[in-house]
DNA sequence: ACTTGTATGTTTGATTTCAAACAAATGGAG
DNA sequence: CTCCATTTGTTTGAAATCAAACATACAAGT
């Protein structure tokens, strides 16, 4: 396992944590890496699970598909990501996603459920295990958050609107950089890229806005 | 406190625990209940806190201004009803609501910071509120993780079917009952209430699917 | 300067959604 | 049963979005 650690302090799940003390804090959760050969399934929807997955080696694709058969590609899971923390945080939920392997990896199966009700005296790690769980469900929550807030808008003007407006709060500025470019931004608002570029131009002929690229300036 | 104990009682915030252990374990987390008035802020979007609010008595409104002044209404918080606890399980995360009183209200003030970082040795109500945090914060990711799923969906068709099939997978059988009404459905997945009697009416001519009222039959 | 690749902006017609009004069906209450 | 309120389905013209193609702008490398 110790050839994983510099995978291990890198993710937020371990933070905080010395080396010393992940490698401990490992049982805790009984920890167990798991090797899966490209196109097989780590998790499938319908299952539940006490446990969440971390990325030691190739990738992993989190994906959703319907009773039709739409296959829908959510995300891609590298080195250093985890996947299935919810699932594993609650306990008789079930998967409505699928993880399977994009290539060849390695995965680090973690009991979160070991982690909450077993250990129960004061193991130091242990507790900050549970407190970077916290933080790590309160992230995702803030993020979801801010996504459902955008995307609940009904046209790509509001949409767009929206998401700046949040921005300009988060850099307390008028002014700031977008971590998207236009695709990107049209993929997270779920729009068209060419709809949003129309609406971005009527957007700065009306004077509320400039931009430049992946800068931006709100003029109230 | 005592008098609100029927109230923190059904809270999944303090499912699994006796009255007494909820009286002791109100210590943990610094409770203290605050009076305000119709109309007044108990949250402000831009603060940072690490209390999470427990509507008491009284109602009070999630909402959201954006830079132009548009007010837009998220929730409505009734007595038992809790927010705020993801901001304040992530410590620095800026709230991006406001919560407001909606009459006059008593609310219980929970400091989730303390129940993270202090008390770290085993006092056993205290292991158990923050396994219900985990749970409450991972559910909430499971619900919004659905929405997203859904509301990401181009058009009404498709929001349709990726609610109904998933809808289809937790009931574990093609016919079932959901929980809303046309209207709510239509404000749940972002369109229009009319736009999709229309394609639930395609749907049926095109033989997907049956529903009469809230009762849904899926035909593969 | 030239080429190439990529990002962004614009245009087009077809399709979908919106918004508002109205019609039909349903479920209670009297 | 009849009346009434509510829910659901349908229609309509206006507006927005989609999808695809093309035009323009910019940057990196030769």
């Amino acid at each position: 396992m110790k050839k994983y650690i510099s995978v291990l302090r890198t993710s937020p799940f371990f933070s905080g944590l010395t080396d010393e003390e992940i490698l401990s804090v490992l049982h805790c959760v009984s920890a167990t890496s798991i090797v899966k050969t490209e196109g097989t399934y780590i998790f499938r929807a319908g299952d539940s699970t006490e446990e969440m997955g971390l990325v030691l080696s190739g990738s992993a694709l989190i994906i959703q598909e319907d009773l039709w058969g739409h296959r829908n590609i959510l995300s891609r899971c590298k080195t250093g990501d985890f996947f299935g923390e919810p699932y594993a945080a609650k306990p008789g939920s079930v998967l409505n996603i699928s993880v399977v392997a994009e290539k060849d990896c390695e995965i680090l199966m973690l009991n979160v459920k070991r982690l909450l009700v077993t250990c129960p005296t004061a193991c130091d790690h242990h507790q900050k295990l549970v407190r970077n769980l916290v933080s790590v469900l309160a992230n995702k929550i803030l993020i979801f958050n801010d996504k459902i807030t955008h995307i609940s808008k009904r046209t790509t003007r509001e949409k767009l609107l929206s998401y700046l407006s949040s921005e300009s709060i988060k850099h307390s500025s008028l002014s700031f950089d977008i971590p998207f470019d236009r695709q990107q931004l049209a993929d997270f608002l779920c729009v068209e890229r060419a709809a949003m570029s129309v609406e971005l131009s009527k957007l700065q002929k009306e004077g509320l806005l400039k931009t430049n690229r992946n800068h931006f300036e709100l003029l109230t």
